[in-house]
Formats: structure tokens, C-alpha cells, sequence
DNA sequence: ATGCAAATTTAAGTAAGCTTAAACTCAAAA
DNA sequence: TTTTGAGTTTAAGCTTACTTAAATTTGCAT
């Protein structure tokens, strides 16, 4: 596996998992930030290797091979993560970029001890889930999407998914990060934007940015 | 810089550093297990990059620069080693293959932070000294070579040199690593090898082995 | 049913970092 | 001084992962 499959296979789960469509090539172009003539290539490779399910054409998605594989780039990912920030105490931005290059280069054997020396962590420092060895996704029991919190109640931010550099300097500015206690303000039904307090200051965010916060209620 | 010029400034420097007479193509190609076709064609491509002065048909050496860039990439290689140990520990055969690929991919910000994690240390688990961020090497102040041990004195051993993975294993094979306790019993002029008593037992060993020992008397 | 635009694929080309095999250089031995 | 062979370079070719530009397919709107 190269560090190009690697973040192919990675970039197709996450496209997949974050929404109800199917993954177009286009937009694994745009995350991983190449060409659509060198998607399809990747494609073929990959289809010919057994881990992409993949016809001209058509829109393509990931094997169980493909997706095992995947699953343990992601883990890797979180784990390198967390390790940073709780070992050597770098910011949420700083652990990303480190951890989308050391992915592709720690042995399996020193994943396992990262995760060990963690304590088995279920969660990444954004409160990602990290895949278990086995390949098992942790349940997050409890969690509620922004959408459906109430006005005027207390929660604390449990999990913000990023995939755009752009969506994490926008939610650094505005304080939005795991632990942080928010309320909303106002739901506007006609466009489902939402305004929130966030600690003391007032924020309106369209839904698209809506749908990539999860809370816990607060007390 | 690639992996593949990283590895060859380190390997030109520790190279150049083992050895009285200046660096041949044939001993790059070995230590990196590549041709010597490929050899030139890198010497030539760094030569233009100001990192390594080479004129065709004769041995090569580093620029100021290449040296430079040569002791970080040997930095960020001990750094890994001693923090792979130290945190995780790790074995020093793992440890060392790990960093030959993790010493490529951190930034300049996780080295030093786990730099200032270890305290700046001088030296990594071979008992190799750590070059500092300023490219400055610490001294081993009363490191004393094998060869001028005395018979019947102990010693701890303090550094071993180890360049190649069957150096390692015999090494290993003998319980020879840093911290332990040694005698020498008698040394073969006729052909500078020794006989050690290491720990219970006893080892014969080559001059090129015996070379790559250093010592700290013991009480 | 037809045509059009968007998405996709194919074609051709680039760069790095390798390989093997043939040609060359140079210093040391004869 | 010539020869020779170890070491080096050149030449040609491969693979991966890209690029741009042209050709193709598809589904959707008319
Ligand atoms: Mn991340
Ligand atoms: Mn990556
Ligand atoms: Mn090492
Ligand atoms: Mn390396």
C-alpha cells in the first residue's frame, strides 16, 4: 500500500460515510486534490486489486476489502491524533496535518502500542470514533446532531467532523471545539440555519455546518 | 527533500564519519541497496543542488549545506529512536526501523517537541549522540575505545555503532548494548580481534567489530 | 425522442527513482 | 608504457502517480 492508496481508499469512507448519496468521482477529485483523469486511473488500479467496486461510469465504492483497509488508515489517523495532543500537547490543527503524513508510516506494531499506552481510546481529540483493531466502530451513546437540540438548554460540543481545512479555521474563530458548552439561540426553519450562543458569543451557521456538530446535553 | 535524498545525505555522512578514506559510489550503492547507476544519477541531481560536491569518476563528499541537512535527518532519526524507547517502549531493533521511515515524515515543530519532551537529550538508545537543533554535536567526554581497555578492568559499554542489521544481530546474539558490564580477556595483536567476557560469557571479536565499541570504566 | 452539458475516460506526456546492460575511465600492475 | 579490470557513467527502459487536452458517455431537459 503507498501513501496515494492509502489516502484514496481513506477519502472514498469518509466521502461515503458523511453523505446519503453515492461518491462521485468529482468529488474524490476535489478532496484529495487531483485530477478527475487521475481518479479514474486510481480507480481501475484499485479495482483490479480488489478493494474498489468499480464500473466506467458509474459511481464507485469501497469492497469490504477496501473498507477494512480503510478503517485501519483511520485508525491510525485518530490515534496519531490523540497521541500528539495528549503526549505532546499540539493543537488540534498542528495533530491533523502530523497525523495525515505519519498514517502511512508507523508499523502495525507501533499503532498497537500507541493504542495500548492511550488505554484503547474510543475517541479522537475531535471526537471522531477511532476504529478498533477488529475493525469495529465505537458507539457514540448519548450523542444528539445540533439539529435536533433545543433553544434554551445547555450542551457541550461533543464532536465536530472536519474534512476542509477552510470548516476547521471557521470553527477555531468561533470557539466551536469538543468541551465547549453552547445553547442554541434560534432554528430558521425555512433554510434550517441555526443561530447558537457559543460561550458568550452569538453565532449564525448554515446547515451544512449544522450537520457537522453533535452535542451532549448538559446537566 | 524526498526519502530518497534524505537517505542518501545521511548515508554519505555516517559514511564519511566511520571511516579514515573519502566515500566511494560502490559503498553508497551497498549501504542503500541500490545500484550504482542509481547512485550517480543522485550524486549528480544533489551536486546540482549545491548538497554534495562531485566531479565524475571520483569519490563524493558533502557541501556545507548537504552536511547540514544530512545531521537533521540524523536528528529527527535518534530523537524517534530514543523517544520510541523511552515512551513505548520498544525494542531497539523495532525502534531503529521505525525511525528510518518516521525520521522522513515529522515536522520541525513535533521534533522539537519531543525534543523538549526528552529533556534535550545527547544521546539515543545506541548510545549515538543526538546532533542539536543547531547542528552542533554533543561530546562523549571519557568514552574510551575498546581497543584501549585494559584486561581484567571492567566496563559498561557506552555506544555502539551499528550500520548494518547483521551487526545488530550479532550484537544482540551477545547481549552487547549499551549498559552492559564487559572484561576484556585478551587481545591478538597479530590481528587486533579480542576475547571479551561479557556478562558469563565469553565472545572473540574481529577488529571491525571490536572498533565499533566504546566503553566507560567501571568504579 | 433528441440534444446538450456535465461528468468521465482515454490519450499523451512528465518527473522521480529506480533497474540492467553496455561503454567508458583511470590507476595500478606487468 | 601498455594493459587490464574495478569502479563509474551512460543509455534505455520501467513503475507510480500525477498532469492537460481531447474524446466519450450519460442522464436530463426539452
Ligand atoms: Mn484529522
Ligand atoms: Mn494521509
Ligand atoms: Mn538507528
Ligand atoms: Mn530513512
Amino acid at each position: 500500500m503507498s501513501i496515494a492508496t492509502d489516502n484514496f481508499l481513506k477519502a472514498l469512507y469518509l466521502l461515503r460515510d458523511e453523505q446519503v448519496a453515492a461518491v462521485m468521482g468529482t468529488q474524490l477529485a476535489a478532496r484529495l486534490e487531483i485530477s478527475s483523469a487521475a481518479v479514474t486511473d486510481m480507480a481501475r488500479k484499485l479495482a483490479e486489486r480488489g478493494l474498489v467496486a468499480y464500473t466506467p461510469y458509474r459511481e464507485m465504492e469501497l469492497t469490504g476489502a477496501g473498507e477494512e483497509l480503510a478503517l485501519k488508515i483511520i485508525r491510525r489517523h485518530r490515534l496519531w491524533e490523540l497521541f500528539l495532543q495528549q503526549v505532546l500537547d499540539m493543537d488540534l490543527k498542528m495533530v491533523h496535518e502530523e497525523a495525515e503524513r505519519l498514517e502511512h508510516h508507523a508499523s502495525e506494531e507501533l499503532m498497537n502500542r500507541i493504542d495500548v499506552f492511550l488505554g484503547h481510546p474510543d475517541f479522537d481529540p475531535h471526537g471522531e470514533p477511532i476504529p478498533r483493531q477488529s475493525g469495529s466502530l465505537p458507539e457514540a451513546n448519548g450523542l444528539l446532531e445540533l439539529q435536533q437540540a433545543e433553544p434554551g438548554k445547555n450542551y457541550l460540543v461533543a464532536r465536530i467532523i472536519i474534512r476542509e481545512p477552510e470548516v476547521f479555521d471557521l470553527f477555531a474563530r468561533y470557539g466551536i471545539h469538543p468541551g465547549q458548552r453552547l445553547q442554541v439561540i434560534q432554528c430558521y426553519d425555512f433554510d434550517k440555519s441555526m443561530e447558537l450562543e457559543v460561550g458568550r458569543r452569538k453565532v449564525l451557521l448554515s446547515e451544512g455546518l449544522v450537520q457537522k456538530i453533535f452535542l451532549n446535553p448538559l446537566n
